[in-house]
DNA sequence: AAAAGGTTCAACCGCGGGTGC
DNA sequence: TGCACCCGCGGTTGAACCTTT
């Protein structure tokens, strides 16, 4: 509002920089230390405004980064630090020796932030996600029962459906009848494992065997308030209640 | 081998807070 | 008090890279 862009005028670059420029930013830091930014890329001989020169600087080639991949360390205290600040990624690193806020954010929003909604958790609220909770909410009432679910397929989203089909037979005995009338609707109990690791970024949660406990599987750990030391833990109870893959959370977004 | 789709992450943008005049 | 300027933050973008078909 107002105040123009700061790389708007005449001959400034944008983009991705060049070797020549990160050796000329990192020369004059050298020499005279960060400073004012917004004098800094005149006087470096840089065609760069001065944000630019900092972001560069701050994220990239700052001698105390430390590059490559988050640690479990790292990870667990990242999301632990999250649940108590927020997106204050600033605030994350400082609390994060060598990672930069934005290297934080970006690793949040690639990996962490996937593997809770997998998780079934709420990546904001770092709680079971409400809508799921509502749908167990309707499972444990006493009047729920699997007509009330059928009556209500018509309602709701088809995978929604499944999942509260599931849940429900794992809660009850089921008919041959009604296992009739649900069949092709339900997932296969066992795609509800416990915390599943995640192949594809080989992910330091424990991997649980599937076995025939995952049939049982209980609202109640979904429910349950969780304990201090389970809220310690993003690999807690609350946590291995886990969707399956082929849901869809964006229709749940 | 090539195209399409998905993922990652460096860099940009806009806004708000702090400070000095 | 109001304005201008600087700095830093969080959200977003888009090019490069990777994976799948």
């Amino acid at each position: 509002m107002g105040r123009s862009p700061c790389c708007d005028k005449n001959g400034l670059k944008k983009g991705p920089w060049t070797p020549e420029e990160d050796n000329k930013l990192i020369q004059y830091i050298q020499l005279h230390g960060p400073g004012n930014w917004r004098t800094l890329p005149k006087n470096a001989g840089l065609q760069r405004c001065g944000k630019s020169c900092r972001l560069r600087w701050t994220n990239y080639l700052r001698p105390d980064i430390k590059r490559g991949r988050f640690s479990f360390d790292e990870e667990e205290t990242i999301i632990q630090l999250h649940s108590v600040l927020g997106n204050k990624w600033s605030a994350i690193a400082a609390r994060l020796p060598g990672r930069t806020d934005n290297e934080i954010k970006n690793y949040w929003n690639t990996h962490i932030r996937k593997r809770l909604l997998r998780n079934g958790i709420d990546p904001v609220t770092h709680s079971p996600r409400l809508d799921l909770l509502d749908l167990s909410s309707l499972l444990n009432s006493t009047q729920f029962n699997l007509s009330s679910l059928l009556g209500l397929q018509a309602l709701i989203n088809p995978e929604v459906f499944s999942l509260a089909a599931t849940l429900l037979a794992s809660q009850n005995e089921i008919t041959p009848e009604e296992s009739y009338l649900m069949n092709g609707q339900m997932l296969p109990p066992q795609n509800y494992g416990y915390c599943n690791s995640d192949a594809s970024d080989n992910s330091n949660f424990q991997s649980l065997n599937n076995n025939s406990s995952n049939q049982n599987i209980s609202l109640d750990s979904v429910l349950s308030t969780p304990t201090e030391d389970e809220k310690e833990s993003y690999c807690s109870n609350l946590m291995k209640f886990e969707i399956p893959e082929s849901l869809n959370f964006d229709d749940f977004m």
